[in-house]
DNA sequence: CTGCAAGTGATACGTGATATCAACACCTAC
DNA sequence: GTAGGTGTTGATATCACGTATCACTTGCAG
């Protein structure tokens, strides 16, 4: 949570109560899902708090098949693709230097300049838990 | 359009209008921008066709940075990325092979199966034709 | 032409997300 | 400790996005 100071936020009790639910999460997280599971906490208080949490980056979004939008924890904190369950959800960050050098080669192939990437496995992990779904 | 006919859908004259547009479209699109270039179809129509589109394969979804729901005319019917231009949003699509093989050999490092996966690359291409833009 | 199924558009509705604003919590100065 | 200012919170209103409904129209087969 220092991040939060670093950028001269308050790490006040219901952002931390917030983060300590996401803590437990293995798999993505809808926001709606979130006000569903912590009634006591404001609607725009969850949406503004995921919101924070996605700019210093405690958070990112997951792309899923569906476009659905869909949030992580972000234990790791750089650069990082994810690997989404299609049956459970769970969410898997990785990093795979092979990608990042592929993805520099295919980049020389553009006109202009490659800024940004966006790589998604979407698996079948095979033993979803059942209390991992959402 | 024939796909549409083939999937047991109608070529109205409706829907080949929309998707005359979109074939003049270099840059990806929202449904609400369609609604506002072309007033006199109804909203409805619109969310319909592009979601009749989107499944016959017509249009496909792109993932933008910031998360927004944009479409694109898909001129290629098998699997595919795209490049998104960050400063004027023209979308194109691309084919490479060798990252096809290295997210095989990624994917055998994960439990379970990999059944698909979603690769964008946001790219500045550095001469946006100013009437390309949203 | 007639009848029927598919398609269309106006509208209402549901949901996801943000803006507003009064009340509250925290920090600092005194 | 208290006062005051700023950041935070939650109820609500509001907006944006997308879908459901339903009466009407269109296209096609007989």
């Amino acid at each position: 949570m220092a991040v939060l100071e670093d950028r001269g936020y308050r790490p006040t009790a219901r952002r931390m109560a917030i983060a300590d639910l996401l803590e437990q999460k293995h798999g993505g997280f809808t926001i709606e899902g979130l006000c569903r599971e912590m009634p006591s906490v404001g609607r725009a208080t969850l949406y503004r708090t995921i919101k924070l949490f996605l700019e210093v980056g405690i958070v990112c979004r997951v792309s899923t098949v569906d476009g659905a939008r869909v949030y992580s924890l972000s234990r790791v904190d750089h650069h990082h693709h994810h690997s989404v369950c299609v049956e459970c959800g769970a969410v898997e960050e990785f990093k795979a230097a092979t990608v990042e050098r592929i993805l520099s080669a295919v980049s020389a192939e553009f006109r202009g300049q490659v800024v940004d990437h966006l790589l998604e496995l979407y698996v079948d992990c095979g033993d979803c838990p059942p209390d991992d779904g959402e």
